[in-house]
Formats: C-alpha cells, structure tokens, sequence
DNA sequence: AATGAATGAGCCTTCATTCAT
DNA sequence: GATGAATGAAGGCTCATTCAT
C-alpha cells in the first residue's frame, strides 16, 4: 500500500546523492581556484573560468558564494583531518606518534600549502564574517580532537581543555613553517620534520 | 652667507613633518573601520564615512589602498611591540619575566583584539598578495627580536633560530586565545593570565 | 554517427553570429553618442545612457572602452568604404568617375559628417595612444586603396607611392570641407561639387 | 596735475606686461607636457609636474583648463607662421619659393613634429568643443594667409577662395607626412622633399 | 538541469577646481 | 603673488546575483 511513499522517498534520496556528488565535483574544481588566488581574489567568474563551468551552474547549485566556499573548505577539512587520522592509527606508544604525527605534518605543508594557505584565509575571514564561523570552528574541533587523539597514543594524558592550547601551539608552528615554504628559501622537509619532532617531544 | 638653502631646507622638513601627522592621523583613523571590518570589507569609502574625511584625502595622501592599509599596519606594529618592549624591560629574573610578559599580552588581547585580528587578516593576506609582504616581514621580525628579548631576560639561552619557532608557538596561542574572544564565551582576565604563565614557564 | 560534434559547433558558431550581431548592435547605439561628443567627452555611461543599454553590459561585450570605441570605428570603415567603392563600380571612363566619385564624397560629407568627424578624432588620437594604431592603418589603407581603384577606373597610372599622397590631397580637402560644415555657413551641395570635381579634374 | 594717473597707468602696463610674461613661461613649459601626451591624456597635474610648477599657480595665471591650452596652442601658432613667412620673405620667382616653402615644411614635420601633433588634436577637438574654435579659427585663417603669401610670390594668381583649398591639400599631405614619421619607417627629409617640391610644382 | 545574458551597485582612482594661508 | 591641501564629481571597471530560455 505504501510502496509509493517509498519508492518516492527512495527516488528523492538518490536525487539528493546526485546533487551532492555533483556539488562535491564543482567544489573541488573551485577549491582549486581558492588556493591559489585566496578568498578576497577570487570572484565566481575565475571559479567558472578555472573549472570550465558556467557561472549559472555555480549558482544553480550553491546559494550564493559564501555557500560555496564553506562547501570548499568542508571538503578540505575531511581530507586532511582523516590523512592525520590514519597515519596516527598506525602509530602505537610515544615515539612511534611522534614520528607518524610529524610525518603527516610536514608532508602536508610539503605538498598542501596552497590548501592550507586558504584555510587559514577562510579562518580569519570568520573572525569578521560570522557565515563563517560554524565551518570553522567544525573543523578546529576536529583539528583539536586529531591532536588529543596523539596526545592520548603517545600514552602522555593532560586534561582537556589543554588539548585546545596545546592544538594552537602546533598549528602556530605549522602556520609559521608553512608561511615560509612561499618564502625564496622554504625549508628542506629534513629540516621540518626535525622542528616538528623535536616540538612533539617536548609536548608528550 | 648660505641662509637661504638652509631655510629652504627647513621648510621642506617643516612640510614634510606636517605631510607625515597628517598621515599618521588618517591612518589612525583608518585603523578603526580596518579593525571593525577586516580587510577584504573595507573599502575607501567606508573609511573616509567613519571618518569624516573626504574621499580625494585618502588619495592625496596614499598612493593606492594597498598603501593606506600598509601604513596603518606599521603605526599599529611600533605600538604593540613598544608595549610589549616597554613591560619587559622593568622586569628581571625569570620569574618577574613570565609575569611581566604574560601580563603585557593578556592585556593587548583583551584592550586590543581588534587590531590582532586586523593584523592577522594582513598577514595572511601577504600569502597571497605580495605587496603586502615587506610589511609583514618586518612586523614579525620585530615580533621575534621581542619574544628573544623575553628568554634573554628569563636567563634562557637558546640558539637564534630556534626563537623563530618559539615566537610561532606564542604567536598560536595568543591567536586563538583571541579568536576565542570574539566568542560567546570569552576567558576572563584571569583565565588568559594563567594560561600564558604556565606556557611561559614551559618555554624558560 | 558523429552528429554530437557537428551539433556542437553548429550551436557554437550560432552563439558566436548572434553575440557579433548584439556587438554591432551596441556598438551602432554608441556609435551615436561617440559621433555627438567626441573621444575625449564620451563616458561609458554616457554611451549607456543615450542607448539605454547597462553599464554592465557594456564590459560584457567589449573588453574595455578602446576595445568598444575600436569595433565602432571599425564598422564605420566598412559602411564607408564600402559606399564609395559601389558608387566606383558603375563608372567608367574619366568623367564619369570623375563624378561618381565627387558625388560620394559630397555626399558623405553631408550625411556623415559627423561620423568623419570622430574618424578624424580618433586617427588623432592613435598618434598618442598607439592601441588605436592598427585600427586606424587597417583603415587608411582601404582608404589609400580605394582613391587607387579611381585613379585606376579612370585611366591614370600612377606609381604606388604616390596614389598614398593623392589620398592625403583628397583627404585634406575632405577634412577641411567637413568641418567647415560645422560652421555657421556652411557650403551647398552645389558649391562642394564643383570643388571635389575641380580637384579631382586636376589630378586624373 | 594729472601725473598720478599717467603713473597709475604706466604701473598698470608694466603689472600686465610681466603676467603676460609670466603667463608665456608657464604655457612654454606646458606645452612640453602637452606635446608628449596630447590633450586627452595631459592633466593639469601632469604640466605641473613636467614643469615644477604648483598646482595653483595655474590656476592662479589661467582661467581654466581650456584657457591654458589655448594660450599654449597660439603660442605655437606664432612662432611656426613666423617661420614660414621668414622663408619665404627671402624667396623671390617660382622656383625660390617652391624650395623655399618646402624646405620650411619639411624642416618642421622633422624637427617640430610633436608640436603639430598637437595642433591637429586641438583643431580636432574644436569640432566638438566650441571654446576652442576661435583659437583654431585664428591660426588656420593666418595658415591660408601663408600660403596665399606662396602663391603670391610664385606669381600664381588663384582667387582667394581656391587658396583655402590648397591650403587643405598642403596640409592633408604635412598632416600625413608628418604622421607617418611617427612611424616605424619615418621618409627621410631628401624623401619629403622631394614630395612637396613636386607636390607645390603642380600646385604653382 | 543548465546556461549565460543582463544588471546595477559598488570599487578604486583621477581630476579640475577652490580656498585658506 | 604663490602654494598645495582638500574636495567631490565622474570615470573605467568588477562582481555577485537574477532570470529568461
């Protein structure tokens, strides 16, 4: 009796999952837009012309462009937060985590600078434009959760409203080390992965 | 005999003083709408709006916004690190360091959150507009030279460019300790000081 | 089989004509406003306008305001030389080029006057802003061109270099007439007649 | 009894007499300026700038914008009818004043080519603004004088009507000469010389 | 579902002109 | 006499967004 309800249901659910991967494909075309110009630089236009997409479709499927570049950075962020993950599940007692965690950390910034570079964009930009803000602080919860998740692997407890300072030293660094890969003389990934190994040991 | 170069040169250094207060008090000017709204929503107008300057001023005496935001970012530098300089060199010994030091800035996140997330915003946007870079660079050179000073006074060597890092690590706390600020739930006074005394007692 | 790509660049080359159709079209509107002020006093929102056409759609179609003003220039060149090579056409012998080709002149003098008017102003112009260059030769050319297909028609060979020169007489004359049109007395149909053909008589 | 006001008077002319002066120096020094850039391109700004000159002080000798250009532009006039006419003054039977002519234009297409640039856009620019018509109108009526003068001289007698229209033709052919040595392949001067002295052979 | 033409508000910048000194 | 600080109107151009197709 009720096969219709389901069948409609069943039929909208696979419309929604239709758009989504649609939104995700242009959201990954954009994203490549946004790391390299920033958000302040980056109209729709460049985002259409970039990706080969019509302006109308970025609309069609996004609200308005504050829409799409939150969809950006949430596809970024679970990116990067399940690399950390993995690399962390791996890894078992304190040296072990420090190598792994250091390791995903410096070949991030090695090979995703752009990527970060543009989070940290869209980061400060929330500070001043609230849209913002919930993306942001999703992903700094999970930002934060990744580093209790080492801190807890490396056997070294601390309580937790510590993990969110200790969070905000590591990606000081991080931000710091990454800034300066755009600078004339980046560093050697040896050498960042030294930094990092050494700050790691301090903090476990 | 040679009077008349000599007044004329005087002249010219009377003028010139004249030109830079006038910068400097557009500038100051300038610095409030920047801090209200950040730099990607600021434009020309609004700043001459909030300050009741006209729009041909802001030209007359920069050469282009990139310019005006420039000079606003370097008079906002020589204060917090003159702050900063200022509430270290009263202090000696370890212990009246991290006090002197951790108090100075938990003073400038609460009194002055506006202007670090201004000056957050610049340097990020430096990633990806060079012009904005000599500025940046050299705020953060003397930020550097500041958080060496504090270890030297604290009687802690450490090698040079290990400060760099040292000053990444207090640069992300301090950020998000402010970026939390703007929350619903800011830490009080209080809480920051123990915050960044622990920190510092941590690094010395 | 391969209908899919053969469809394709049907409806490419359909989008592209009707696109070229609406530029000629704008480019007609400004080419009224461009013919009332001149060069130099026609804003783009002067040209918006007395057309009632957007700002917006202005920048949509041209580059930029050269970008415009040339495709206007250069639709007037077709329109003109084209004019006068028809009136060429059906002449033969010396007398009666003689008077086809003073007609046209006369005529255009009359009618287009205006049109001439911003020709002259943009040639000028193309000695200071080399963008206009290559419209402004493209043109001369097929000016040179055509006082050559009239001394051709009417049976007098001269040298290749000099035809450039005649057109330069023909075009001082034309010029000097033209603006004299714009005076308070200006000459009878009647009274340019008997000059373009004087001059011409002379040089034939 | 009556010596104050002859005093008056004399102070008067002499007080005229040193702006007239003064107001000669200023439109030498921006004719320099306007030269270079042309009327469309050439801010008071940048003839203040060109000439070391304040701002105000153009003001404060001429009414306006369009006073000064045309103050500039009858400055030139003078001095280019002086120097054909003194040619030709020594010039006495056809032959004399067809070199004598010549040689005057040719010399000024080489050596003052970017004054006359400028003459051609401020006539130009008479067609659409009315303020400068009467300076134009005044030079071209002493050009036509000059070259009736030629005629003259070479004991061609032509009714005064037809000496204008050789006067556009002459000029047609300086005005494209003269563009063309703006040119990659400027002619050479024997080249133009050798054009105008058949040119005004024909012509006599 | 997708397109891209069209809009108009807004941005940065330039400029002739005024005026206090 | 002369200066240059200050103005505000206007210019070219960009952009997110809307909408007819």
């Amino acid at each position: 009796m009720n096969d219709f309800p389901a069948k409609l249901q069943a039929r909208a659910a696979r419309k929604t999952a239709k758009r989504d991967e649609k939104k995700r494909q242009i959201a990954a075309s954009a994203l490549n837009a946004l790391k390299e110009l920033g958000y302040a630089n980056t109209s729709l236009r460049d985002i259409a012309e970039k990706s080969d997409m019509s302006l109308g479709m970025l609309h069609y499927y996004f609200e308005d462009r504050s829409d799409l570049i939150i969809y950006c950075v949430s596809i970024y962020k679970r990116e990067f937060v399940r690399a950390v993950t993995k690399a962390l599940t791996a890894a078992s007692g304190r040296d072990e985590v420090i190598e792994a965690f250091s390791e995903a950390l410096v070949t991030s910034i090695i090979e995703d600078e752009m990527t970060h570079r543009l989070w940290y964009d869209i980061r400060n930009q929330a500070m001043f434009d609230v849209t913002f803000r919930p993306v942001v602080s999703e992903i700094e919860t999970m930002l934060i959760g990744t580093v209790g998740a080492a801190f807890d692997k490396a056997g070294h407890k601390i309580p937790p409203e510590q993990v969110a300072i200790y969070y905000a030293l590591v990606d000081g660094a991080f931000r710091y080390l990454m800034q300066d890969q755009f600078s004339a003389t980046p560093r050697s990934r040896r050498a960042l992965q030294a930094i990092f190994r050494d700050l790691l040991a301090q903090f476990f």
